[in-house]
DNA sequence: TCCTCGTGTTCGGCTTGACGAACGGCGTCG
DNA sequence: CGACGCCGTTCGTCAAGCCGAACACGAGGA
C-alpha cells in the first residue's frame, strides 16, 4: 500500500483542512473535545496519534478517514473514442476500455450533465485534489483548463484537474456526457 | 462524516483481511513489527489504536488505510433518463443530474462496455464493498445481481453491489455503456 | 500605555496503549 | 502418553499520548 510517512501526510492533511474551514486550532481542538495541545502537536508532525484523535478530528472537519491520508495528481488526459483499446476479459462479462483507475480515498459525484451551444460557461476552480472525468454520450463538446480546451465528440474522454479555472461549452444542440467528479 | 463507532469497523476489518491473507494472528503481528497482544486487542474491539500500529498492519495486509475504517452497503438503485432531475446550478457551467455521491475512502475504475446480443454473462462476486454504478448510453442492458436483474435504456443508470454474483446481458446490438466500479 | 482577547506553543501529571512473557487450548508426532 | 508446535488470550510493566494550565506573541480597544 502507501509508501510515505504517514505522520506528515496527517500533520499536514489536518492542518489544510482546518484552514480549509477557517478554523483556529484552538476552536477545532475545542469542537472535536480534544485538548488543544494534542492538536498543536499532531500538526507539528510529532507523536503518533490515535485513532480515536484523529477520528474526532475528521468529524468535525467533516472529511473522511482517508482524507487525511493520500496525496495529489496533474495534467490533462484525452481517450478519443476511435483509440479505446477493447479488452475481452476472462474476469468481466463484457468488453470493456479502462479509462481511468483512481487512487484511493477519493469522494466521487457521478453526474449526467447536457448542454445547448451557446457561450462558454467557466468554472471557478475548486479545492486543489479535484478532479473531472468528462465522458461524451452525445453532441459535441469544448471543454478543459482554460486556455487548454479540447473538442470531444461521442465517446471520447477526457480528464483534467478541477482546481484550475475551467470551461465547458457545448456545440451542438442537446450535447451530453457523463460527469464524475472527484474530491479528496 | 461517518456514524458508527470506529472501532468495532476497524476490528472487524482487520480480523477481515486477515483472514483474506490466511494469516494467523501471531503471524500478522510478527510481520508488522507489532506485539500480538497489541493485535489482540485490536481485533476484539478493546482499546484505541494509533495511527502508528494501524499503518504497520495496513502495510502487511497490502490494503490502503481507508479500507479499515468504511463499512460495506447494499440495494440496487436504479434512475431512469426520464427520472433525471436537471438541476442549473449557478455553480456549475452547465445542466446537471447527480446520479451518485460516493462514501469516503473508495478506489474506482472508469470503463466504457460494450456487448453484443447473446447469453447472459456472469460475474463472480468481488470483495465486500465493491460497486458498480452502470450508465447507459446506448442499446438496452439486462443486468445486475442474479435474481434482480433490471432492463435499462439509453440515459437509465443502475447501482448495485458487486460483492454477489451478478450478469450483463446486451439485448441489442451495439449495446455500450460507462461502468464505474468501486472498491474499497 | 495597559489591558484583553485571540492565536499557537511548551510543560508536568495522569491515563492508556504497546510490549513481552506466561497461560490454556488443540492438533500432531514420537 | 507426554512433548512439541501453533493458535489466540490474559497479565504486569513501561513508555507515550492525552490533557490542562501556564506560557509567549500579536492585534485591537479603552
Amino acid at each position: 500500500m502507501d509508501r510515505t510517512k504517514p505522520l506528515a501526510i496527517i500533520a499536514a492533511a489536518v492542518r489544510r483542512e482546518r484552514e480549509r474551514m477557517s478554523l483556529s486550532l484552538g476552536e477545532l481542538a475545542r469542537r472535536a473535545g480534544i485538548a488543544k495541545s494534542t492538536l498543536s502537536q499532531l500538526e507539528a508532525g510529532a507523536g503518533n496519534p490515535s485513532v480515536e484523535t484523529l477520528w474526532a478530528i475528521a468529524v468535525v472537519l467533516d472529511v473522511p478517514f482517508s482524507r487525511l491520508v493520500d496525496p495529489p495528481d496533474d495534467g490533462v488526459r484525452v481517450v478519443r473514442a476511435a483509440e479505446h483499446v477493447a479488452i475481452p476479459s476472462e474476469h468481466s462479462p463484457f468488453t470493456g476500455t479502462l479509462l481511468a483507475a483512481s487512487p484511493p480515498g477519493v469522494r466521487r459525484d457521478l453526474h449526467v450533465i447536457t448542454a445547448e451551444p451557446g457561450p462558454a460557461r467557466t468554472a471557478e476552480p475548486h479545492i486543489p485534489g479535484t478532479g473531472e472525468h468528462l465522458l461524451v454520450t452525445a453532441g459535441r463538446w469544448l471543454c478543459g483548463p482554460t486556455g487548454e480546451e479540447v473538442e470531444l465528440g461521442p465517446g471520447d474522454y477526457a480528464y483534467f484537474p478541477g482546481d484550475r479555472s475551467h470551461s465547458y461549452r457545448a456545440l451542438e444542440p442537446g450535447t451530453t456526457a457523463v460527469l464524475l467528479m472527484e474530491y479528496r
